[in-house]
DNA sequence: GGGGAAGTTTACGTTAACGTAAAGTATGAG
DNA sequence: CTCATACTTTACGTTAACGTAAACTTCCCC
C-alpha cells in the first residue's frame, strides 16, 4: 500500500495556520501547483513540503521570490557547466546570509539576556 | 576629551548602505530622533546605534514596529510590577522566536549542503 | 429538497516600507 | 557672485503579500 495521501486546501490551511487565500495566492505566484479533481484543488505530500519550505523562508524574512529561488536550488536540473557554477555561487551567497543571521540572532540573545536581568533587578528593587 | 562625534544623514546612509529617504522614514516612524542644527539633522552615536539595531532586525525579518518594540525592551523604565511581568513575557516570546529561527537556519544549511553536493556531482558527471 | 460546510472565481482594498520627483535652502570652492 | 553639493519639505507612486467581499457550485445530511 503506497501512502495515497492527499490534502484539501482547508486541511493544509489549518495545519500551517494560514488562510486558504494565502495558499491560493502561492499558487498564483507559481510556488505550488496542486492537482484538480473537477474544480477542486488536491494537494500532494510534495505540495505540502513546498508549503513548509515557504513558511520556513517566511520565518527567516525571505520574500516569496527568494524562497522560490532557494527551493529551486535544491534540484539542479542543469546540464550546463556555466549554470552549475552560477548555482554554486548563489548557494554560497545564501550560506553567508544565513551566517550573518546567526550572528544577528546571537547578538539579540545577549541583549535579551541583559534586558531580562534588568527586569529581574527592577522587580527585586520593588520588593524593597 | 569626550568623543564629540556626530554624523550627517549622508554619512550614516553611506555607512549602512541605505538611502537618506530611509533614514528620514525611520524618523517619521519614531525610531530615531536626531538633533537639529537649524534645519539640518545631526545624529548622535546613540542614533547611530539605533540604526544598527533596526537594520539588524530587518536582516532577521522583523518589521519596524517589532524592532521598535524590541529596542524598547532593552531599557525597562517601568516601576510597575505588572508591566515588568508583561515585559518578561515578551522577552520570553522573542527568545522562542529566535530559537525557531535557529532551527530554521540549521535546516536550511543542511539543505544547502545537499544542494551543493548535487552540484558537485553534476559537474563531475559533466567531465565524463 | 432545504440547508450548511467547504470549495471555487473575480476583483477591489489594504499595509509596510520605502522610491521618486519637485522645489526650495544653506554653504563652501573658485 | 556663481556654481555644485548636500541638505530640507511635501507629496504622490510602487511593490509584496495577502484581506475581504460577492456570487457561484458541490456535496452531504436529515
Amino acid at each position: 500500500m503506497t501512502k495515497k495521501q492527499t490534502y484539501s486546501i482547508g486541511e493544509l490551511a489549518r495545519e500551517f495556520d494560514v488562510t486558504t487565500r494565502t495558499i491560493r495566492f502561492y499558487e498564483d505566484q507559481g510556488l505550488v501547483s496542486p492537482a484538480r479533481r473537477g474544480q477542486t484543488r488536491v494537494y500532494s505530500p510534495a505540495d505540502r513540503v513546498m508549503l513548509k519550505l515557504i513558511l520556513r523562508g517566511k520565518r527567516l524574512g525571505f520574500s516569496l521570490a527568494e524562497s522560490k529561488e532557494l527551493i529551486g536550488m535544491y534540484q539542479p536540473q542543469s546540464d550546463n557547466r556555466h549554470q552549475l557554477l552560477a548555482l554554486q555561487s548563489k548557494i554560497q551567497q545564501r550560506r553567508e546570509q544565513l551566517e550573518q543571521q546567526l550572528r544577528d540572532i546571537h547578538a539579540m540573545q545577549l541583549e535579551l539576556d541583559d534586558a531580562e536581568q534588568r527586569c529581574v533587578d527592577a522587580m527585586n528593587d520593588l520588593e524593597k
